[in-house]
DNA sequence: CAAAATTTTGTTAAAGCGTACAAAAAATTG
DNA sequence: CAATTTTTTGTACGCTTTAACAAAATTTTG
């Protein structure tokens, strides 16, 4: 197993990996996983085309990085936002909210992670990219209600809610429905009011 | 625009016709929609690879005939269960059950399919193939809610309840979980149960 | 300005679709 | 029923796209 030899990162590469990864953002909302190719990245970037593979080892490294990329920053406004919450209930808005970013849910973000999604589950190295997603809104989840539910009524839970996330950006997705951020959010909402307890509801509601 | 003249069609052509369309559903399941090439289709009929375009216009063509062959079956069955039914909470189930066939409700049928919704979002050719499924399954919860509810509210219901419906095929096509056909349908059918008033459910449950 | 880093250009190889054509089989006709 | 035509089947090839790489050219740096 020879590891490349790894040279300090010189600033302008660290530029160029940075340019190269928001181009492939750009064309992967755009045009989904499909329509990424190298030749499209490195124009977009403004950039010839071999330039690609001097500074990744090949197109799938900056798909990656791009992913990961995306992975933190969704984290970190998770956090920022779950800091701000006072009680149980608000800690699950915050997740909802961290979960249907304003900015970004429109048909192409849908689209284009749902091409992704798609990947996923027959391609075990894309699998492997999405996973620290879900396990964080799990444990997420999870850390929210344990204090009032048993583990088989949250993973309950924690199935549909799940579900009802990935199915609505799938729906946004789809060009036929119109469907707003709000009435997203409102579904998702009223999933989380009725499939919990009242009683759960009225103890997340006290601020701690 | 010169119509493609039109001979009668002879058994060999409908036989040949039925083989491929089968052999791609076999290769579409087992590799999804990026694994489907116009090689794999014949050599998995056991015919050599030009043949397919002597029997359809093109890839795509098969493809769509696929597609078009499993919402018709999809839709024999539910109208199959539905006549069954004698009740408008029997008649959901029968929904439910329509859109989670047992024998088909495993992790590749799902992937398969999810790759397909993907394609759809940045095709509209694709998705217009998809369209007449969601039209249906609209249609028939609004004729069964309709008698108890007002449009808004049966709209809204749909939305989720397509929404979980999508959730959970795409969970299920994801490898790190591994999600029952009964965990499936107790999440929709709990959310059925929830999202619904009580009156509505009580006169559903009433047969006629 | 020489060495190193960066970028561009051009090439190669693989995959995949569709078409053109050849071969075989079947049907028709004199 | 033999010769001819038509239909059916199968093969081969060309074109395009794309990823990856190599080599040449340019720019930067010490």
């Amino acid at each position: 197993m020879q590891q490349k030899p790894k040279r300090p990162r010189t600033r302008i590469e660290d530029i160029r990996r940075v340019e190269l990864i928001d181009a492939a953002h750009r064309i992967f909302l755009k045009e989904g996983l499909r329509g990424l190719t190298s030749t499209k990245i490195c124009s977009e970037a403004g950039l010839s085309q071999g330039i690609l593979t001097y500074y990744f080892k090949d197109k799938e490294e900056v798909l990656f990085e791009m992913v990961r990329m995306n992975n933190r920053i969704l984290a970190n406004e998770i956090v920022l936002n779950l800091r701000r919450a006072h009680s149980g209930w608000e800690r699950l808005m915050a997740l909802i909210d961290g979960n249907f970013p304003a900015q970004r849910f429109d048909k192409q973000a849908a689209s284009a992670w749902v091409s992704l999604y798609a990947e996923a589950s027959h391609n075990e190295r894309y699998a492997r990219l999405l996973r620290p997603y879900y396990r964080r809104l799990r444990s997420n989840v999870s850390s929210i209600l344990r204090p009032y539910l048993e583990q088989d009524k949250i993973d309950h839970f924690n199935l549909g809610f799940a579900a009802m996330i990935d199915g609505l950006w799938l729906r946004r997705g789809h060009a036929d429905i119109d469907l707003s951020l709000a009435q997203a959010k409102s579904v998702l909402i009223d999933y989380v009011e009725k499939a919990l307890p009242h009683e759960v509801i009225r103890l997340l509601s006290e601020p701690n």
